[in-house]
DNA sequence: TATAATAATGACTACTCGGTCATTTGTCAA
DNA sequence: TTGACAAATGACCGAGTAGTCATTATTATA
């Protein structure tokens, strides 16, 4: 599926110039040199695009952040989360570009189910970072809100102006700032009480294990053989038939996790499996 | 022009909901009970009506600030500031989620700048309440972004979940959070370098003593006889003019601070006179 | 080379949009 | 009651939209 690839790439471009609404199908074919046709051969309408879009850039997003936090150690893991996010925010910065300006903006109903999805997966990822540093302390979902506020006032300054960007030295900086809350604040905003009526108005999209095997199968299919292939083999036996060592499947992961159409299959088996360094 | 308020109030609700583009003219007027060719006497266009309505609440938000900042002691300053902008987003929920929904993903030019504009203005007033506070401490422009992203990511929960929400609270949170900051941090991400690289890449867009005399003279038209419009004829010859003392002057602004048509040439006034606690 | 299967085309439809303007309605003073 | 003026109307216009489909081009197979 080259032409869906190309679709994609190209369009993702003028997304991020124009945003969604101002960018139309035929604009779109133009730049990718194709006809109207061509374009709803490829996908069945322009918010099938746009969904497709949202999944393939947010599950790389999340599987990568997700990746780091499950295996740096505690010394270096505000570092390495800062630096991971943004490391990806500069990488795909088109798609960067593009989410913050459609952001919440989006009225699609849809899309904005999507986008609360993944904001929901990287907000769990950030409290499960916090609990390994601090504990249950009184302020955590405060460092939840005040670690996003970080990430978007700086995600904004990356993108928006081209500054000559030392990603180190911004993550050095916000870990810091992230300590130094952490230790010395004692008036939470959010009590547990907010923090769980915040909770029940969300709608949980739990996945299940059969969505995951749906997903694993999917994905064997794609793949030719490799060494990829053979270890999603093997995880799909050991998710119907549990018998390995966790090391086992440790390594299996490993083998899976860098190459980009695993990368979210991974991330769901990590947490499936239950697999980290915490 | 009861016409062009009605418009804005019934415009601002569907906008708030659906965003700029999705909202038709047809659906405001019908909205609004009128006819199409009634909306286009009240306004040239639909982009006018926009650049309207946002001067119409920017002017608000950023005076009201500004007179809070400039008004309170270093003491509870902080405080004050985080108060004053929560209260005016509590306010006017409406025009606060649009600005969230909309915020740099508008194409069009004139309300790009207009937005940039405002924002720099509030920017500036952090800038200030900043200096005052904590002196020239390498961590300035740091907690400028700081503190923006604070008021970003809890404004947005203040709009979008129903909590039940206690400003004064929250304002207290957050003043403690920002001098921890202020106090505790010593990696800043902003150098003076990049700071200026900032600043050199923008618009600056001041307001000439003219243009002051210009507002004031069509503030004074609108007004009937009355305390307001005496101190608004009183500071026109002062501009003109000057011979009072400056506390004859600060009684003046006060005068005119809380009418809500003089707000805005009041914090004009309040810059151009140099007037403030500081 | 002939045939079947697949990929690609772009004119076309049905619709919505912002904006216009000839016409009608309402409101005064004479 | 009349006439003059202003306020309000909504059918209409041109431009642009997402999506369709009969037709044509390309490729693979026998």
């Amino acid at each position: 599926m080259a032409k869906k690839q190309l679709i994609m790439e190209k369009a993702l471009e003028l997304f991020a110039k124009q945003g969604f609404e101002a960018t139309s199908v035929q604009q779109i074919t133009e730049y990718c040199g194709i006809s109207k046709g061509a374009f709803y051969l490829a996908y069945k309408s322009k918010d099938e695009l746009i969904l497709a879009l949202l999944d393939h850039f947010m599950e790389q997003y999340i599987s990568d952040i997700d990746y780091t936090v499950k295996n740096t150690e505690n010394e270096s893991l505000l570092f390495s989360f800062y630096h991971s996010a943004f490391q990806t925010v500069q990488e795909h910065s088109n798609f960067a570009k593009l989410i913050i300006k459609e952001q919440a903006q989006t009225f699609n109903g849809d899309l904005f189910n999507k986008m609360q999805y993944y904001d929901q997966l990287l907000e769990q990822l950030i409290v499960t970072l916090i609990e390994r540093l601090f504990g249950n302390t009184i302020i955590k979902y405060d460092l939840v809100s005040t670690i996003r506020g970080f990430m978007n006032v700086y995600t904004g300054l990356l993108l928006f102006h081209n500054i000559p960007f030392d990603i180190d030295h911004l993550s050095r900086s916000l870990s810091e700032k992230t300590k130094v809350l952490a230790e010395h604040c004692t008036i939470p905003f959010f009590t547990e009480e907010i923090s769980m009526f915040i909770k029940k108005h969300r709608i949980n999209k739990e996945i299940s294990k059969g969505e995951i095997l749906e997903i694993l199968e999917q994905k064997i299919k794609e793949l030719e053989a490799s060494i990829e292939k053979e270890s999603l083999l093997l995880l799909r036996e050991e998710i119907i038939n549990p018998t390995h060592h966790s090391a086992i499947i440790a390594g299996l992961l490993e083998n899976i996790r860098s190459h980009p159409h695993c990368k979210w299959v991974a991330y769901l088996l990590r947490n499936y499996f239950g697999y980290g360094k915490n």
